[in-house]
RNA sequence: GGGCGGUUAGCUCAGCUGGUUAGAGCAUCUGCUUUACACGCAGGGGGUCGGGAGUUCGAAUCUCUCACCGCCCA
């Protein structure tokens, strides 16, 4: 690699020595993966995917850092590194930022409009468009989000095989995905069903239980009087849906309820409605709660539709899949109406008011008709906080909506799923346990369609019979070497496009699936799984995962579930999981709360190897209060190292490179300081290995600042002045360069720019180091062990004790560290005696000591004791 | 309500297979214009390791309990 060598640079500069070191290793194509190297010398990266509609970031910065710090660690360990990066654009996220963008919707009834431009900004009502030009749009918005972020990445020196690029809508992942539900399908793990569905009502879609959460919300409970059929009695039941009363199938009470024994077995009257319902008990109808009887509605809750599975108790529905209260019409008992109704005039008199409102706004009305109504409201309403459940991207709350839907069965493999997060190392290893739960609390299968345009299709046809009904249990499947492909467009074998929702013609499945299905197989669609066998068998399983703690239950899921499912195999052997960055309240960091930071200016202030710096001082799985400090340390950090690397290496570059061996190294304080590298070696390449790039960091750090800085360099300085090469003088040489070039390895993965700057300025030549620090081999022992050991273990340590005592009584003193020392007395532990001899002469000359005298004793505190006389 | 994690110097964090005076950086104070670095160097002050109880010769580290914070799940 050629940076001009003639006169090292003045200043650090991280902008302008960044951006040449990037354009070089985009040149070099330093981080190509060999697919020609066997798996067991290959490292496999299954990285995350960002959602590139999402905004940038420091999360991102902070977590993609911490990958990479374990990847070029890697590297340098002389695995063949794999490590690819893709972009998440499919799905949700991106619809919904088109939408706001271009203040459009999609109308999938509407044709294509070639001449269609999408407007940013726009006021006014939005623009409803085709189904295809929606897709543009979002092709578009995430051509231009993925640029920003395969900027940063770059920016950040993040060592990306570029030549693995993908994005979850290509071609490729379009391809992979139809794959996999189709094998899926075959194997009869996937299966389409009509039933209740957790769907969101602005979204038009359904969900599923991995994209759920609960929001604390105000609601109240309303106390209703229902009859009792041919009784005078009635009995009041508190509900927080008064507006579902129309939708009331049944009510229920807890068997051992003294208080409604007797009513179990006859009818309640529903008011307003008049509609004659079951009175059941039910050991799940809570006592405590409310009155004790719970009103059973088509859908209220889940309880609800459990209940109804288990009476087979009919079904009422009254919301629409837009949230509104739909049209129905009451009618006498056994007159063949679904709505049954004591008194169908009244009854359709009251509901036509409520019909077709949402349901928040329906709710009001029906208790204001309640109110208006005698002998309704039995007392005031109550208020409460109770936990709502909300799609994790929409703003009103999930309804259940029976609909036609494709799932994934996982309900049935949740022990062995659970088994398969077993062999799986998670890091740190609690993660393990929240997956595990989360497995533990699975209740629904994985619905696996989204009633969504920008997404893989569903790759399924069904056949229309003779009378335009669509069968949907005759599918017409592709055949997998024609995938992907898109039902809405292409048409299956052995029909014509003019037989599309014809009669005896075949229609197309209109969903999309849900993203997850697809960002699920990011290990199969790196490896190419089923198009490249050979490539797959030699990338997967793959051996890391990182990602973050919140979508454990979403992409590590169901990624475990994919890789289970087809192959029964885990996707990878370990998982690494990087906290959160909070605000500085240790609040997360979100946009709704606008304490966001964005990352690209702090790049610009501080440089990119400042700021991974600051990532990795945070260790795996715990979440740091971002602290702007950390990254003025970083800057310090390279400071340091820009300089004292720029010394040491002008104290020894007139030397012959050959004449700087390990065996040049005779001198006792050389040899301590290769004592003391070598623990550090050690630790750190263990920390490592075990994916903790804090710990190693902060090994290498000290040693590089308290070790070699503030202490080595300066007792060793005086000898490299040595006006001959006298054996004093190589042998500090020798040091400083061994210890110097290890250091500046181990800290290659932190600060990957400044590294391979100064490695160029000195090492990239050397025999059996390559030319880019990044592919050269991370220290080990080895290279050191010609060199013998200092005559005591403790030499280091009681040459810096000396060291310290004496600066102490200087500083003390007020006087400069050159100030001239009369004499200093050590009395030293007898087997350190001989090591305080021996490196005396350097504390002399460093500290301008005129005379030390080293006798036998025994010091209370440490291995000397030290009187110095100024 | 259940689970997981956390609570150590003013701030951000290490340390937690139990063992000599509990560490770092930042901040603060005192010096040092040392020819690599003032984005530096040297030195100092600052902590009853969230509260309580227990195990132990010995606990920041193990056990129990309480409090608070965060996350996950009901």
């Amino acid at each position: 690699m050629s940076v001009p060598n003639t006169e090292l640079p003045k200043n650090y500069a991280p902008e302008t020595l960044e951006e040449a070191w990037r354009a070089e290793w985009e040149k070099k194509d330093i981080y190509a993966w060999d697919p020609t190297k066997t798996r067991e010398e290959t490292f496999v990266v299954d990285t995350p995917p960002p959602t590139v509609s999402g905004s940038l970031h420091v999360g991102h910065l902070f977590s993609y850092s911490h990958q990479d710090f374990i990847v070029r660690f890697q590297r340098m360990r002389g695995k063949n590194v794999f490590f690819p990066i893709g972009w998440d654009d499919n799905g949700l996220p991106t619809e919904r930022r088109v939408q706001n963008l271009y203040n459009v919707k999609c109308e999938p009834h509407l044709h294509y409009d070639p001449n269609f431009k999408g407007e940013r900004g726009r006021k006014g009502d939005h623009t409803p468009i085709s189904r295809r030009n929606f897709i543009e749009l979002c092709q578009e918005v995430t051509r231009q989000d993925e640029e920003a972020f395969r900027h940063l990445w770059s920016r950040l020196g993040l060592s990306y095989d570029w030549g693995q690029e993908y994005a979850t809508i290509d071609e490729h992942c379009r391809r992979i995905s139809q794959l996999s539900f189709l094998e899926l399908l075959a194997k009869g793990e996937i299966h389409q069903a009509e039933r209740p569905v957790m769907w969101d009502v602005d979204f038009r879609t359904a969900i599923a239980q991995a994209e759920v959460e609960d929001r604390e919300r105000p609601a109240a409970f309303h106390f209703l009087r229902f009859g009792v059929e041919s009784s005078n009695e009635h009995i009041v039941i508190a509900t927080t849906r008064p507006e579902l009363l129309a939708a009331c199938v049944a009510v229920l009470v807890h068997p051992d309820d003294a208080r409604y024994k007797h009513l179990v077995g006859q009818r309640a009257v529903t008011p307003l409605f008049k509609a004659p319902v079951p009175i059941m008990a039910d050991p799940k109808a809570d006592p405590e709660k409310g009155t004790g009887i719970v009103m059973v509605c088509t859908f209220g809750d889940q309880t609800d539709v459990e209940w109804v599975r288990q009476y087979s108790l009919p079904t009422r529905q009254i919301l629409d899949r837009d949230g509104h209260l739909m049209p129905v019409r009451f009618g006498a008992p056994n007159t063949g109406h679904a709505f049954e109704s004591l008194e169908p005039d009244a009854a359709n008199e009251a509901y036509v008011q409520i019909q077709g409102l949402y349901a928040k706004q329906a709710q009001k009305r029906i208790m204001e008709i309640a109110h208006a109504t005698d002998g309704v409201i039995d007392r005031p309403s109550q208020d409460i906080t109770h936990a709502v459940k909300f799609f994790e991207k929409g703003d009103r709350p999930l309804e259940l909506i029976p609909t036609r839907q494709w799932f994934s069965r996982i309900l049935d493999h949740k022990e062995g799923l659970i088994a398969q997060g077993r062999k799986i190392q998670w890091h740190p290893k609690h993660m393990g346990i929240r997956y595990e739960h989360w497995v533990e609390g699975l209740n629904q299968d994985w619905c696996l369609s989204r009633q969504r345009f920008f997404g893989v299709p569903i790759p399924v046809w069904y056949k229309i019979d003779d009378t335009g009904r669509v069968l949907y249990d005759q599918r017409i499947v592709p055949n997998t070497d024609a995938l992907p492909i898109d039902p809405l467009d292409d048409v299956p074998e052995g029909y014509t496009q003019e037989q599309r929702d014809q009669s005896g013609g075949f229609t197309g499945d209109p969903d999309v699936l849900d993203t997850w299905a697809t960002s699920s197989l990011t290990p199969q669609i790196a490896t190419r799984w089923l198009l490249d066998g050979e490539r797959h068998s030699k990338l997967f399983p793959m051996d890391v995962r990182p990602q973050s703690h919140e979508i454990i239950r979403t992409w590590a899921f169901y990624t475990i579930v994919k890789a289970y499912l087809h192959e029964n195999e885990i996707p990878w052997r370990n998982v690494v999981i990087s906290g959160w960055i909070l605000d500085p309240d240790r609040k997360k960091m979100s946009k709704s709360q606008g304490n966001v930071v964005t990352p690209e200016p702090l790049i610009d202030q501080f440089g990119a190897d400042a700021v991974r710096y600051w990532a990795a001082r945070a260790r795996l799985g715990v979440d740091t209060a971002y602290d702007e400090q950390v990254f003025k340390v970083g800057k310090r950090l390279c400071t340091k190292l820009f300089n004292a690397s720029k010394f040491a290496i002008g104290r020894f570059e007139g030397i012959d490179a050959e004449l700087l061996g390990p065996e040049k190294i005779v001198t006792e304080t050389d040899r301590a300081v290769i004592q003391e590298l070598r623990p550090v070696i050690t630790r750190a390449t263990a920390a490592f290995e075990q994916f903790d790039y804090a710990q190693a960091l902060s090994l290498i750090e000290d040693f590089f600042w308290r070790v070699f800085c503030d202490n080595f360099l300066e007792l060793a300085k005086p000898r490299t002045y040595d006006e001959t090469l006298s054996e004093g003088r190589l042998s500090a040489a020798a040091a400083l360069r061994l210890v110097h070039r290890a250091i500046v390895r181990m800290l290659a993965p932190f600060l990957p720019y400044l590294a391979e700057e100064v490695w160029h300025w000195c090492y990239s030549e050397d025999a059996g180091m390559h030319e880019s620090v990044h592919r050269s081999a991370w220290p080990a022992l080895e290279e050191f062990a010609s060199i013998p050991q200092p005559a005591v273990a403790e030499t280091f340590d009681a040459t810096v004790a000396v060291v310290e005592a004496v600066r102490k009584a200087k500083a003390e003193a007020n006087l400069s560290m050159k100030a001239p020392v009369r004499h200093v007395a050590v009395a030293a532990r007898p087997e350190v005696m001989g090591a305080v001899g021996q490196t005396r002469d350097d504390v002399m000359r460093m500290l301008h000591i005129e005379a030390i005298d080293v006798t036998e004793g025994i010091p209370e505190v440490g291995p000397v004791t030290v009187t110095v006389s100024l």
